[in-house]
DNA sequence: TTAATAAAAGATGAATAACTCTTTTATTTT
DNA sequence: AAAATAAAAGAGTTATTCATCTTTTATTAA
């Protein structure tokens, strides 16, 4: 088990991708997507319909059809991803599973790892999803194996 | 989800509950960790059930029976816990599931990614179940609730 | 307007995680 | 030795996550 769901981690990867494979205008198909991220396509279709619901991607049907990413969405922290699939919890949550994480009744990792949470939390909300793009235009990261 | 699976927080939360419960001879029983931690009891036993095997704690049948840990386990670390649970991925996975986590081929969150998971696998080394049922003891802190 | 294209939607299936219940075995106290 | 105690073991259930396949709907190009 990671610290984003298996769903999380295509979300996020695929959202790069889109965002790398897109310029002003064009789009990209879920089988070059799913390929790229090397993922399930179909499984990424439900993924990425859902964070088209949410506005965070935008899809054109038809001939020359595809996913891409508008202006806005290329700005938003990595952040608004995560959350649209695993939900908050995980900047909140505590590490040990108690219903509610908190200073007046922490458990005995709270400070620790709120800490450690926190560098996550400020990691994913400082960060844009064009920011992560870039490091995929220089060629220097990758997005399979 | 949480950074650590719902079976690691309890065995987690149960180990500080024994090292905390237990002095040298005595031994605390399944209903009471259960109801201690707040989790479910027969869920938990199988979980004890399998660190008893690993050595992690250790276990007397019978009347005054019950689970206890040793001098070598209260000073095990951490991580010694979460690896027999979860395995060891969560300290060396890539955060966005690529196959492999490498220096190499790195995904766009490779660098920052790796700082924190480092961070909380220094947490989890460097601190030993007797330093966290300290802070147990000293009422400072809450397993439930 | 027809054919091609591509996403949307829905139904279903497999795997894993989470949890419960019952029976067995070992130990100790009386 | 008998009764009581408590963990060990194992079978079985439920829920959630992950994944696949098929059908439908929307769009566009020819
Ligand atoms: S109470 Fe556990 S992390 Fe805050
Ligand atoms: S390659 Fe993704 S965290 Fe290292």
């Amino acid at each position: 088990m990671g610290v984003f769901s298996k769903t999380c981690e295509y979300a996020i990867r695929s959202v790069f991708f889109i965002a790398h494979r897109t310029t002003s205008g064009s789009r990209v198909g879920i089988k070059e997507i799913a390929n790229g991220i090397d993922s399930p396509e179909h499984f990424l279709a439900k993924i990425l319909q859902d964070l088209s619901r949410r506005g965070i991607v935008q899809s054109v049907k038809g001939p020359n059809g595809g996913f891409y990413i508008d202006e806005i969405g290329l700005k938003r922290p990595l952040s608004d991803v995560v959350e649209a699939v695993d939900g908050k919890s995980i900047f909140t949550g505590c590490g040990l599973g108690l219903a509610y994480c908190s200073e007046t009744n922490p458990c005995p990792l709270h400070h620790e790892f709120k800490a450690i949470r926190n560098q996550l939390k400020n990691l994913l909300e400082q960060t844009t999803i064009a920011d992560f793009s870039e490091s995929l235009n220089l060629g220097i990261t990758k997005l399979r194996k």
